[in-house]
DNA sequence: GCCGTTTTCGGCCCGACTGTTTTCAGTCG
């Protein structure tokens, strides 16, 4: 069972508990239990018979260890099983749904049998709900095109698609004069690979108490949204037509950085802040950090403030996720995170040779403007015969072709001549040694399932690595593979021969193939692993996204010194393994 | 159920918005 696994049964658990009206604190250890499992680098099926290790994990007490080991042994928890019998798990679909609590499921399920979201929109049509208390027409009317809403799309929005929502929100806004500041909060600024919904933050003279109507009532205008959900003195909801909600906040400039700060997120980090703040007798909320004994303002105008008078550094907002952060900001050991400007080259490269859109010259130009010291043109291998992968002898050629290409440039960038090959189901490469052996740079990548087992799949991408001409391994997760196709694979053990190997993982930054998530890429660097971060691109454009795969590595805790290319040519050269 | 310079019991984060409530519970972030 993997981590993912157990953090899931914990938390339909504590979903569970909660439509029962189980103790609140005992509902939030289960939660707090499934994230500290979801973010554990340590695979928790290894240690899963080993209560004392388990309790090191902060959140797994006594308690929590022996589920472990239930789940780990019957792949279930009593508690989960005997609460199943009084409930049904479309239950906890139907508290996906906005404006459906536990008590509201609970209360229905008492009141007509509604267990699940088509019950409900039986129930709705068959005017079932009319005559329950606290169901009201609103009430109804919501739930009603919140079914809607959650059969059209239910899900989270790519970070690139959100933050593009964002920015035109933002120049809108930016419009109004006496707005200054406006800054995107939530999991976008935290840089999650997905966003729930836009989190938008404005402030400046127009915030004033005064003046906040108009600028309200301004922002309630705004031509894209669809469907106002709320509107309050200092805020407005809506959806927009992708069905993104979103969330803007107008705040007066006191104490912008104490909601920045709270709006931010993520929830558990907050909580544990707020902790922290009592102890100190302090409270925090979105307003201020203030005494709790005479209620004084301690700090408010920006987070450094807030942060600082915590006895904590300012921590970057990718690393907020309750991930020990807190300790390293008050120890003052944070890591000095890489940066976008960091990146000296991008080696995973397409052209019209292959599947890509642009030619070596046209690629090499949009990587010049980017400003990357050098770039690798890794086009497929034969396997791939629907994108006229190259055999052995054309891959040669084409290798040739580059080093004419960069030659021709003048040295305005290098360009390294490379090869994407595929991995066959038995492991074997597609293309000959001999050709490997002339390349710059050789990816290995999975890019078919042939339904194999994870032992398989494993077994497979190990013997590929072996290879000795293998440099990268090529999008080692294959996510956009595992979404398709419930792709799944024992990652831990591959990265740590890639490791022994020396041969370096990639991390593809770009935002539908984001390969690696935090927590395998702060495995991968636990490990002593070589990491690389690509775009895959197979158009110019596609240059443009290594932002978000950036800030991926940031979330997972790398500095410059773990990611390959931020070297410099020549040395990223020498750092990549070299045959036997 | 977890946790401990209030340590084996008694705490456990904070406030706004909504709808239908005539004083507040439930939901949300």
């Amino acid at each position: 069972m993997d981590n993912r696994t157990y953090a899931q049964l914990l938390a339909e658990t504590a979903d569970l508990l909660e439509i029962d009206s189980g103790d609140a604190f005992r509902i939030r250890s289960y939660r707090r239990a499934a994230e500290a499992i979801d973010s554990c680098t340590i695979q928790l099926s290894e240690i899963a018979s080993d209560p004392k290790r388990l309790q090191e994990i902060p959140g797994i007490g006594k308690g929590m260890a022996a589920n472990i080991r239930d789940m780990e042994q019957t792949g279930t928890l009593p508690l989960r099983e005997e609460l199943l019998k009084k409930y049904r798990p479309s239950m906890l679909q139907l508290m996906r749904l906005p404006g459906m609590g536990p008590k509201t499921v609970a209360f229905l399920w008492e009141a007509i049998q509604v267990a699940s979201i088509d019950d409900l929109e039986a129930a709705i049509a068959a005017e079932k709900l009319d005559d329950l208390p606290r169901f009201g027409k609103k009430q109804i009317e919501k739930l009603r095109k919140g079914i809607e809403e959650y059969k059209k799309n239910s899900g989270r929005f790519l970070i690139d698609d959100a933050e593009e929502a964002a920015e035109k929100l933002m120049a809108y806004l930016r419009a109004l004069p006496g707005l200054d500041v406006i800054e995107p909060a939530g999991s976008l600024r935290r840089g999650r690979e997905t966003v729930g919904d836009l989190d938008i933050l404005v402030t400046g003279p127009a915030c004033a108490a005064d003046k906040v109507d108009a600028a309200v009532e301004y922002t309630v205008k705004y031509p894209p949204a669809i469907d106002l959900l709320a509107k309050g003195q200092n805020k407005v909801s809506f959806r927009l037509r992708s069905g993104l909600q979103v969330d803007v906040r107008l705040l007066p400039e006191d104490s912008y950085g104490a909601a920045l700060q709270y709006f931010t997120g993520s929830k558990m980090h907050n909580v544990t802040l707020r902790q922290r703040a009592l102890k100190k007798g302090y409270t925090l909320s979105e307003y201020s950090l203030a005494r709790i004994d005479d209620g004084s303002v301690v700090a408010s105008r920006t987070e450094q403030d807030i942060y600082g008078a915590l006895g904590i550094d300012w921590i970057a907002p990718e690393l907020r996720e309750n991930n020990g952060e807190i300790e390293a900001a008050e120890a003052h050991t944070l890591p000095r995170l890489v940066e976008l400007k960091d990146i000296r080259g991008d080696v995973h490269m397409h052209t019209t040779k292959t599947d890509g859109r642009n030619t070596i010259e046209e690629m090499a130009e949009a990587a010049i403007a980017r400003g990357y010291e050098y770039m690798a043109i890794t086009d497929h291998s034969k396997n791939l015969a629907m994108t006229f992968g190259l055999n052995d002898e054309e891959a040669l050629a084409h290798a040739a072709r580059i080093r004419q290409a960069e030659a021709e440039l003048g040295g305005r960038i290098r360009i390294f001549a490379g090869i994407e090959v595929d991995i066959l189901s038995d492991g074997a490469l597609d293309l000959a040694d001999e050709t490997l052996a002339q390349m710059d740079v050789v990816i290995a990548s999975v890019h078919s399932l042939f339904n194999m087992t994870e032992d398989e799949m494993t077994a497979r991408m190990l013997r590929a690595i072996e290879n000795p001409y293998v440099k990268i391994l090529g999008h080692p997760t294959g996510r956009l593979l595992l979404r398709r196709e419930g792709y799944r694979l024992n990652l831990p053990a591959v990265v740590r021969r890639a490791a022994e190997l020396g041969v370096a993982v990639e991390h593809n930054a770009y935002p539908d193939r984001l390969d690696l998530c935090d927590r395998d890429l702060r495995m991968a660097k636990e490990m002593g692993c070589k990491v690389i971060i690509n775009t895959d691109s197979h158009h110019t454009s596609h240059l443009e996204k290594m932002r978000y795969g950036v800030e991926q590595l940031r979330r997972a805790w790398l500095e410059k010194a773990d990611v390959l290319n931020t070297l410099p040519a020549m040395e990223f050269l020498s750092a990549l393994r070299k045959p036997a």
